[in-house]
DNA sequence: ACCTTTTAACTTGTGTGCAATTTAATTGTT
DNA sequence: AACAATTAAATTGCACACAAGTTAAAAGGT
């Protein structure tokens, strides 16, 4: 269990209403990773809704596009686990790409309840207009490759950390 | 403009449907910083959750929460600006907190415009249960104090980065 | 073959996020 | 003082996320 660094000796109990600002300080705001993450992850959508715009995508429909450029004739379930979503979320945002032309949902005659994600040739053509994105939000970071490769090795890491904890927590 | 990391020679634009490997490079979902950040932020809000529940809070109610206990009184624009969020999401989110007594809203007589917000003494009182939070998910991350912090100040310089690049095109 | 269990997707309901609009109050200008 | 411009919240509408429950199909045990 981690500790506070040099808890002031100074910094006991006291009767008064508020605690001394020594006593908050694993509860301030700008100390929290997960406000940090949170942040940022919104500021990262809003900076990927101006490039997005053109294509007609919101951010995780994007994310599901990517999943699908790399291969498609998946189920909904393998596409879940690897963008960490279930089925909840992912079902009616599929039905919106289907309107939109850029995939097709169809059972899997060979297993009923499985739906298989086929992209269409809109679909398969919207990848050349994506290939300028993701150079275009790396400028937006002013972070070199190697910083940016670092930072998602790291995230990757802590998000593989906190899935372990909790399913051990579950289990 | 970063560049791709030697881009094999052979790498060539074809008449096949499908581009080859290696122009795919910068589409893969492993390797977006947006999805890193993506999936690591919702797998920190899941290990929120069944600390937070005892609390009755969601996620987001809580950083509200860290910023009224830092200081109430404050108006929603200026929470606002502390979490990155309009009023658009703030308003119904904190008529639930008004509605779970943990704080008030009330207009500031001085600028009939400005809502202010402050604490209850259940909302205060809270404060006490949330202590033991930071430390817990710090145990969740398996990563040791420093590390932590070291992850926050580069999401923080990415965040102001993302926004400085987003005003100036928006300007 | 029958029946229980498991699995995959869908549905429903709640709570964010955010764009766009609306309402009301304040500020700025003349 | 009168009026335009600005500001702060609230409202509306849309799209996620996710828990919980439903439906249908497949797998497993007897």
């Amino acid at each position: 269990m981690p500790q506070p660094p040099v808890p002031p000796p100074t910094a006991k109990r006291s009767t008064v209403r508020r605690l001394p600002a020594a006593a908050d300080h694993w509860l301030a705001l700008d100390q929290q990773l997960c406000f940090a993450l949170y942040a940022a992850s919104l500021a990262m959508t809003k900076a990927y809704k101006p490039l997005l715009a053109p294509l007609g995508l919101t951010y995780p429909q994007y994310l599901v596009m990517l999943v699908l450029w790399e291969g498609d004739g998946i189920s909904v379930s393998t596409l879940g686990e690897r963008l960490t979503l279930d089925s909840g979320t992912l079902t009616p945002l599929l039905k919106r790409l289907a309107l939109l032309g850029l995939l097709l949902r169809q059972r899997d005659t060979a297993d009923e309840r499985r739906v298989l994600l086929q992209l269409s040739p809109a679909g398969r053509q919207l990848k050349r207009q994506a290939q300028a994105i993701p150079q275009a939000v790396a400028c937006a970071t002013a972070c070199d490759l190697q910083q940016i490769q670092r930072l998602s090795a790291q995230l990757t890491t802590l998000r593989q950390q906190l899935n372990t904890t909790l399913s051990k927590a579950a289990g």
